[in-house]
DNA sequence: ACAACGTTTGAATCATTGTTCATATATCGG
DNA sequence: CCGATATATGAACAATGATTCAAACGTTGT
């Protein structure tokens, strides 16, 4: 307990104004805080997954495979603009990816991190119930 | 293969209105779309990790193990009342936990998965550099 | 009881984002 | 070339959510 509590450290413009309790520790924590931008990138990761709409996308691709964006609709229950507009989010951050034959455009996931993610976070709601796929 | 493809299948209200291209895999994609009830757990879990902040929090819970609100907050920059609204939230979904002493409040983190879910996510965006952490 | 402190909360503001409607692009069939 | 189809896109709107300020609450020490 050699250590300087009770100290103001210098860190953000806003941050707490009054004195830390543990000075030793919130140096330990910042010291491995991830940088700003791995933070950031982290966020919109985890931003993508938090849409029940492009989730479904998701679900629907773990389980078809590659499908046009029309069956993604039907399937996942929304409007055709509305999964183009979600696959384009998902096409932009890597997570599915379109192969063109004519007018239709097949997607399928880009990522295997997906499923790892969704079963983690089932598992996390305690919804523990498997899915079909193999 | 002897199945009604092109057949409009009746989903929701709003869904596509066209014909479907292959009705099969649809249907069968539609069989295990997890319920509503879920992909909506699903979403909100995958919310509390889209913000810079609340990770910053968990990030700091993962290294520092358990800590007070005003360290919390020195740690990951944030203002206090920011930081106990972040808490709050993560606090009514289950992913810290609070103990009480006098008046300070000492938050930890209360799911194992919170680790395994950020590794992942680190994983996917690529930068997957080991924080400090056993 | 009073003042200082750590924390919590509510309301207001501001930004972000999902959805929809309309339109655009591109391909297929005739 | 022309109409129909599949997808993509842009702008507008509504809803959601993060942040801030101000104030409240409970605790500690005098």
């Amino acid at each position: 307990m050699n250590n300087d509590s009770n100290v103001v450290v210098s860190l953000s413009p806003d941050a707490c104004t009054t004195s830390v309790v543990d000075g030793e520790r919130v140096a330990a924590v910042r010291q491995v805080m991830p940088a700003d931008e791995v933070v950031q990138d982290l966020a919109d990761v985890f931003s993508l997954l938090s849409d029940p709409g492009r989730l479904r996308l998701m679900a629907a691709l773990l389980e078809g495979g590659e499908m046009c964006v029309c069956d993604l609709a039907a399937a996942t229950g929304q409007s055709m603009s509305a999964a183009s507009h979600a696959l384009r989010l998902l096409r932009t951050h890597r997570v599915v990816k379109v192969r063109r034959s004519g007018r239709m455009a097949y997607y399928q996931l880009a990522d295997s991190h997906v499923r790892m993610l969704f079963d983690l976070a089932l598992a996390h709601i305690g919804h523990s119930e498997e899915r079909g796929d193999g």
